[in-house]
DNA sequence: TCCCGTCTTTGGACCGGTCCAATCCGTATT
DNA sequence: AATACGGATTGGACCGGTCCAAAGACGGGA
């Protein structure tokens, strides 16, 4: 029978009393102590059970020191990819008997600063920071002051602070090498405005076109890292004058809009243009979309990152700088050979 | 300058201290208490700046018997309309200064159970219950001790506890009834295989059949909520005899399966085939897929969910049983009128 | 029978806050 | 000058656990 109704929950010492011991020994009993007499050990949880007894984590926390408890920072939950890191990260976690306390800077209303200022008063165990944001003071201070790891994001250059992505350089060059391997030379790239990730993968883009002779095709068109970015970012270089036969989009959803806006201007796909997009989320794998991608290991990422974080917990700090896995293209059916290389 | 390096971090005391005051003085000039001397808050301020003070949440938390946390336990955040709902949910709980612990059943590898004990244990304010699961004891005396709402569920039976949702009944012969009027006869069901909320649809798509003199053309085909499981359905029904001429899905996910089935099998949408999903998912606002649907209403419906458990925790325990709010159909691309309705 | 060592059990300080009853102090009233 | 009063300030109990030094119990050897 649980709490009498209305009354106040039972703490260790009514458990104690119950079973006519002291709060000492029933604490004792339940982190299973092994020098507790079998006798005592079964009042003890005869008691817990009859009274419904279960202990209260605050309290715990407070003495121990510790939450239990990592806050993860994100900016997107929208976004397919982050719940794949988070995946990573949560796998690790969990065999840690660690929580995830979920702050979306874009879910929450609040600021990633008033988040970040919760993780700081908690005070949880640890942070990570996954995927583009802004920096800001608030966090670089929370990053000094609490175990940190940035995940799937190249903004931060926090000291001590280790950064566990993939190689976005090295999945744009795989990107724009599949798309020259195949025939194409004007390779346009749809980019992100905004965070190191969208610059990374421009530079990558712009090295690869020249690495292959296509300097002189090299066009860049900007946009959000959404499907209505990328959809109108598509219309305007699909509109234009040297219509190009290849996209690399930023990633996947901005890509999504291009297939989008090819679609609506009759432009077929792979055989008039070809799409490459990046991060292979869901949407990539869905059948009637089925879009070439890089994949970017957030999945491993997130298990890096989450086992770096448990290491600075535990006080082993070693190991900050750049952690980068390699990306590996997924060819799909976004992408063809040009229909025609004498056009081109 | 914050807590000296390796040093513990001030407290309420250490700031006393500083200040030369008493900590009950600290505690009340960091709550705001109007009866403080100009002189005092200042010293007290000056001193909380000094050394970088923090209230700990997890000590008040304490005292205060409350963690201004809700636990929030879903089942799949890879399913977009999750994220829609947490929206509404958080929209509401923000702004009572309350945070959410987010439990995913499956992106946790821990058991709903196990997530329920935590929220038990932590303790949480309340508990939002976001979705389809299983019914399971722990979850029924967690909701029997804490102020506790559905969301999105008809699968529980909880005494005194309120459930929100959109009317899956109504949603369900929106979308029959606009297929039905498009002039389609033979229109198949691709029905989930669990919870309350697809049986709902289901019996709601054979009422609305019959309704239309239609029953003998009622045909369900199982599939799980994934796009996967709705190719697979939709094969099945496609290559069948008599096949049908448009189908209503469970929902987006099983909806884009369907779709990619589709083209598979070279069967014109909507020209051959019309489609209908539910949820409005921005799977389904893509344009490229452009899927007629249902809206669900999600985001309300977080938000009704939340402003009940506001008034649970208060005490206030009002308004149990169901509060269902009016889906509506939002036809895009995917339906028109059966090519020859001689054929079918 | 007494002493000692080992194993079990206990009391009490502590974690970092909140809150309330009691105290302090300056000023107005008689 | 003594009393009363009201706002400012304080000490200490309390929230529900953990942890440790010390006390208690028990059996074996002298």
């Amino acid at each position: 029978m649980p709490a009498a109704r209305g009354g106040r929950p039972p703490t260790i010492r009514s458990v104690a009393e119950h079973a006519g011991v002291s709060k000492s020994l029933v604490s004792l009993v339940l982190r299973g102590s092994p020098r507790v007499s079998e006798a005592r050990r079964r009042a003890v949880l005869d008691a817990v059970r009859e009274l419904g007894y279960r202990p209260n984590a605050t309290a715990r926390h407070l003495t121990e020191r510790r939450s239990h408890t990592v806050g993860v920072l994100l900016n997107d939950l929208r976004n397919p990819w982050f719940v794949e890191c988070l995946e990573g990260l949560n796998s690790v976690f969990h065999a840690h008997d660690l929580r995830m306390f979920l702050g979306d800077g874009r879910l929450d209303r609040r600021t990633d600063e008033a988040l970040t200022q919760g993780f700081l008063e908690l005070p949880v165990d640890g942070m990570v920071l996954v995927g583009t944001m802004p920096e800001s003071a608030v966090i670089a201070e929370a990053a000094a002051t609490l175990p940190t790891v940035v995940a799937s994001s190249r903004d931060f250059d926090l000291p001590g602070v280790p950064v566990f992505a993939n190689d976005d350089r090295h999945g744009a060059a795989l990107a724009v090498r599949h798309l020259a391997d195949l025939g194409h030379r004007h390779i346009a790239h749809l980019a992100g405005s905004f965070g190191a990730v969208a610059r990374l993968r421009r530079e990558s883009y712009e090295q690869t076109m020249r690495a292959h002779g296509l300097g002189e095709h090299i066009r860049v068109e900007r946009c959000d890292l959404t499907e209505e970015g990328g959809y109108r970012a598509a219309v305007r270089l699909l509109t234009g004058p040297r219509r190009p036969t290849a996209l690399f989009a930023v990633n996947d959803m901005a890509c999504v809009g291009a297939l989008s806006a090819a679609e609506e201007l009759g432009i077929a796909v792979p055989g008039e243009l070809s799409l490459v997009g990046y991060d292979n989320t869901y949407l990539a794998r869905i059948r009637h979309l089925s879009l070439t991608t890089v994949d970017n290991a957030s999945h491993e990422v997130g298990r890096n990152a989450a086992k770096a974080l448990l290491d600075r917990i535990a006080g082993r700090a070693d190991g900050a700088g750049e952690h980068l896995l390699p990306p590996e293209l997924r060819i799909r059916s976004s992408t063809a050979p040009p229909t025609r290389l004498t056009t081109s």
